[in-house]
DNA sequence: TGTACATCAGTGAACGCGCGTTCACTGATGTAC
DNA sequence: TGTACATCAGTGAACGCGCGTTCACTGATGTAC
């Protein structure tokens, strides 16, 4: 009948809620539903609904940071406007798949706290890409593709902010999607951020 | 006892519950007792929970767009890098004290939808900071202070995106806050998208 | 001025509902001899 | 092989609680004559 252990389906679908109908109204009947299971059966693998909750935030969230890191290792291969180009790609897709989670914790700061400290520990946090994007950029600069008076700190957190707010920016314009494609936008902000407006 | 009319007394209640204890725990008993009426008062003068919060959300929300718009209509009694500076300043104020109740509404999809249809009769949104200082930076071009093939729809997006992240980005930093002071961050962000790092 | 009535802001107590959680249980599978 | 017992994943039904909401009411203030 099912392929898949319950304590999978039951994370798949709180994810899955979490992300379609809010995390107000994921509730333990409507996840036992989509997990095809009872209510019952979801307190046998979790204590209750926020470990629940927390778990899908650390076992199903993907991660910015690694893909970062792995650049900073081997600069050179192409240009650094392609490699912000590609940074930039992935970082908006990234943004648009994590946000609307990670934005709902706000409505439940016990919930928030509890994942900021899960991420903690991990050594992770939205923090870390940016971290991340700056120690590449500084090793370009080591480098000497990137200006040695450049600040590094300030070019991370613009790329990164800019990929982020795409996120949620356009929820409420009129037609309710970015005015740009992806490769587009991002190819825009790797070439301004190169070559500056002035 | 009371000065202020309990509509107001309400309104304001639900707003610094929404703050504090987050949009879940903000229960109609709570924003009651905070606002030192019954429960029943409320529905005195708003219809349902929902149309309190609606309310709290348009008519407490500050509003960034307007600022913008005025820059943009005289320009050239500053240096581009001094307006951009102090427009960073504001907007990353304007971001810390608006981003927390925005993002929790992530969290109930009803009420965001409510949310961004007054927004929209309103011809507000976070899409329109974006295109109010790439309004601006086109207005510069054309004084011949910003180069005429900069993509000032690129550099609207990454100061405005940079002042957006640090809203959320550190409150799972080790310290909890942003790793520069708000007028160094402003400012580097500036003098980055001026200058560009190449 | 006093009296009778209308309006209005606000309340205490109750309502039903849906929530997260628990309980005693079942039926299938494994294990010992 | 059969029999007795143990383990284990999972369930149906119930639980109490807190929520948003409503109801019949009160007491203060205004208005008419």
């Amino acid at each position: 009948m099912h392929q898949k252990p319950a304590r999978v389906r039951i994370v798949d679908a709180a994810h899955e809620l979490m992300l379609s109908i809010g995390l107000a109204r994921a509730t333990t009947k409507e996840i036992a539903k989509a997990a095809d299971c009872s209510e019952a059966a979801l307190y046998k693998y979790f204590a209750n609904k926020e470990e629940l909750f927390v778990t899908v935030l650390s076992e199903r969230l993907p991660k910015l940071g690694p893909l970062l890191s792995e650049l900073s290792k081997e600069p050179g291969a192409k240009s650094v406007e392609e490699n912000l180009t590609e940074i930039a790609r992935e970082a908006a897709l990234f943004y648009e798949q994590t946000f609307p989670m990670a934005a709902s914790l706000y409505a439940e700061p016990q919930l928030k706290r509890r994942h900021e400290e899960a991420l903690r520990e991990m050594g992770a946090g939205p923090h870390r890409p940016i971290q991340g994007l700056d120690a590449y950029l500084r090793s370009e600069q080591d480098a000497g593709r990137v200006r040695r008076d450049a600040d590094t700190y300030a070019a991370a957190s613009l790329l990164l902010g800019a990929c982020a707010q795409r996120a949620f920016a356009y929820d409420m314009a009129p037609d309710r999607k970015p005015p740009q494609p992806l490769d587009e936008f991002a190819a825009g902000l790797a070439h301004t951020l190169l070559t500056g407006i002035a």
